[in-house]
DNA sequence: GAGGGAGCTTGACCTGGAGCAAACGCTCAA
DNA sequence: TTGAGCGTTTGCTCCAGGTCAAGCTCCCTC
């Protein structure tokens, strides 16, 4: 539909069979074997710099994007303008699972800093699975995980206050984080306000205040984008502490 | 984790093969042929009554479930018992896809009405589908189309207001309806307010006044769980109209 | 290192929807 | 036929979060 970003395909240096972030993407579980043949297949990788798209809604779903570097957002929008994030992608995430259902993109994928992604061809990937029952079931898994991650996503739109959705959102992250081998108190955000707002169904002075108000409660210590987590414990109470 | 409800499995008499439903349920786009595959696997039915649970939070997966005749809801909650509706599905719809990602359950499925379902053991599943492609890329679509819905509702529960949700939720009913061959205009609710509610991110009492002021303007006719549409134009419209 | 602009914070005010409570109306069982 | 109970409607009040506006901070560019 519109017009793609430049694209910008280098040679592959890394295949996933020695990726550092296997473990976490589309090769997890597979054997030594397995992966080599997923070499194959994706063979190419492009760089997205920051504000710039993966691929937009309605542009024509070829391959899945495997996050091998950077941050991503992705959002929907209604006709009338109005906007969503739906998500946020760091390395080892798959992008464009979107796409397989109507051959197209149904979401904007937008990088909030320099990245780049594995380009994985998804009929190549299908076929491959016929001969690799075990990447079939990975990329179901997959794929399940983030049904399940998007009824977790409902639940906090449905039913979590502001100050419960902020908590909710900050120790995803820094766990996700954490599991790629950061600080579980330290983060920098590499979305704004405006951005965090859109994902958690809030307006970004009710985010901006309510990471004041967790700054004066000694909760969190807030510096633009720079958080760290000074009380974790109090965080976790703050997401289960429902009304009752 | 849970007692499972009492199984009823019935002689299966109609097949995937002569199923009304199966342009609408898995077996969409498959071949004749094809469609025989499947119905030796999709070898038994069960029945559910109004009120009782397909599946919990935390069962053990093994199967999907095309619901046959009926209506469902399912809907996570949190630990603090805190709930949120995330979809409802009617005939021809799949259900258990939450399950594929740690073979477990990670929602309910309740009948809202007495139903029966189709049940699909997931693993013979994947293993046809090695055997019949195009079987692995109508599930992958049907997964594809779960994400994507989802997103849907993400964007409405995180920018929408209450008259916008409602409208949003009519619209999409009776549409899924019509496809079955039921009125675009008139339709029975399965779901009671409360349902609503948490699905919409609602109260009950809002969605309850919602419904009231759509019928004061001329827009529905509500009698209870019946509901008319008199002018389609104006719920479009009501969704449409963002704040701009 | 000066100037501009994007992003962030904070204050003051307003409002949509929540919360509470009372009453109504189906449905079902005795 | 009656009564109980669940689901629904409606009125009233209140507040969390939205809206608008002003000022601040940190880059980035020239």
């Amino acid at each position: 539909m519109t017009v793609a970003a430049p694209i910008r395909l280098e040679p592959f240096k890394t295949a996933c069979s020695n990726c550092n972030l296997r473990e976490l993407c589309l090769p997890v579980g597979l054997s030594a074997d397995q992966v080599h043949q997923l070499d194959t297949l994706v063979s190419s990788r492009r760089s997205v710099l920051r504000g710039e798209t993966l691929f937009r809604t309605g542009d024509s779903f070829q391959s899945l994007y495997a996050v091998r570097t950077g941050f991503f957002k992705t959002c929907v929008s209604a006709e009338d303008g109005r906007d969503q994030v739906t998500g946020f992608q760091m390395s080892g995430e798959l992008l464009g699972l979107d796409g397989i259902s109507n051959d197209r993109h149904a979401c904007d994928a937008v990088a909030l800093e320099d990245s780049t992604v594995c380009v994985i061809p998804f009929h190549d990937l299908e076929d491959l699975s016929v001969q690799v029952p075990e990447l079939q079931r990975v990329l179901h898994k997959i794929m399940s995980r983030e049904i399940v991650r998007d009824h977790g996503v409902m639940l906090l739109l449905g039913s979590m206050r502001a100050e419960e959705r902020l908590a909710a959102f900050l120790l995803n992250l820094t766990q996700r984080l954490h599991t790629r081998g950061f600080s579980r108190t330290e983060l920098i955000l590499r979305m704004t306000r405006e951005e965090i707002g859109s994902f958690l169904g809030l307006k970004l002075e009710t985010v901006s205040r309510t990471f004041s108000r967790f700054q004066d409660e000694g909760v969190l210590e807030v510096k633009q984008r720079q958080i760290r987590i000074l009380d974790q414990a109090a965080l976790r109470q703050v997401v289960s502490a429902s009304t009752c």
